[in-house]
DNA sequence: ATCCAGGATGTAT
DNA sequence: ATACATCATGGA
């Protein structure tokens, strides 16, 4: 076993390991305890959180300016693409205009970044997202892990990795809903065979950030809100603003203006508004309004 | 009991 | 292109 520790202090505009992993961006990352933000409030202390990629483990809690991590191997590159930890934040923020919602929720959650996920667990976690709450959504993909993932051992523990789109593809919508998928199962499947069969994969998808959204809507179970949220997390177009029920409601009460009706029109008048890191907005409006009252 | 949750799909217009 | 009903599930 291997262990380490990055300074985060030094990273231009910190780092907040909480906020970044339970934030409603990423659904791959567990406490050890098992608890949420939703059981224990905001900046919980230093709780440990694990994970697995690529089939290795990876356990890591921050302690003040120290990003601390146990590994197999030496995880450091690991998270620094994992979790962006190579972005300016101070110069994302010096990009975005000045706002009261937008400035409220970077300085609320000063130091979260988004993340840098693998594709397949970012489009199945955002597939499962439809009409779910952030809670339930850890749910099931903890669900899914448990059920088809391959078992890793590490330090005397059993972890579980999250599926690949060939176990998933091979799987029945009966035992997909047994794990509470609801009318999502079939979407997850299909969306796994398009991968397991090769008939789309990452590798199709223009560069371009809104013609890969197009291409994403080829998958089952994913629209327009969920394409910008594998565009955003996975594939790192830090322009992308997926508009939910929370971005919609803050656009009617901050930015009506931005309304433009339909779903692209609306999308691009935001980040016309917000720049060419109005994901980086999105990520923080979201989290903060969610943790409001 | 009724409503709602990081929406998408099929169908009708 | 746009409007609408429908789709599971669990918590408030």
């Amino acid at each position: 076993m291997e262990r380490g520790a990055i300074d985060v202090a030094e990273l231009p505009g910190g780092f907040d390991l909480q906020s970044t992993l339970e934030s409603g961006q990423t659904y791959r990352w567990r406490r050890d305890d098992g608890r949420t933000y939703a059981d224990s409030g905001l900046h919980g202390g230093s709780a440990w959180y694990h994970a697995v990629d690529d089939g290795e483990v990876v356990r890591a809690r921050q302690v003040d300016g120290r990003l601390e991590w146990t590994s197999s191997t030496d995880a450091e590159p690991r998270l620094r693409r994992w979790l962006r930890l190579d972005d300016d934040l101070d110069a994302v923020v010096a990009a975005t205009p000045a706002d009261p919602l937008v400035d409220a929720a970077y300085a609320t959650y000063r130091g979260m970044r988004l993340v840098r996920d693998p594709f397949f667990p970012c489009l199945v976690s955002f597939i499962c997202s439809a009409q779910m709450r952030v809670e339930r959504i850890f749910a099931m993909q903890t669900a899914l892990a448990r059920r088809f993932g391959e078992p890793v051992d590490f330090d005397g523990h059993v972890y579980h990795a999250f599926p690949r789109p060939e176990r998933v593809a091979a799987a029945s919508e009966a035992e997909l809903r047994d794990l509470g998928l609801g009318y999502r199962a079939p979407y997850v499947r299909d969306s796994a065979r398009l991968l397991a069969e090769g008939r789309l994969t990452p590798d199709d998808l223009p560069a371009e950030y809104e013609a890969a959204r197009e291409a994403l809507t080829g998958f089952v179970g994913v629209g327009e809100k969920v394409a910008d949220c594998v565009c955003l997390f996975s594939l790192g177009h830090l322009e992308a603003v997926p508009l939910d029920t929370w971005l919609r409601r803050a656009i009617a009460e901050h930015y009506p203006a931005c309304d433009r009706g339909g779903y692209a029109d609306t999308s691009r008048a935001i980040r016309d508004r917000f720049g060419p890191f109005a994901g980086y907005a999105q990520t923080y409006v979201f989290h903060y309004l969610r943790h409001l009252g």
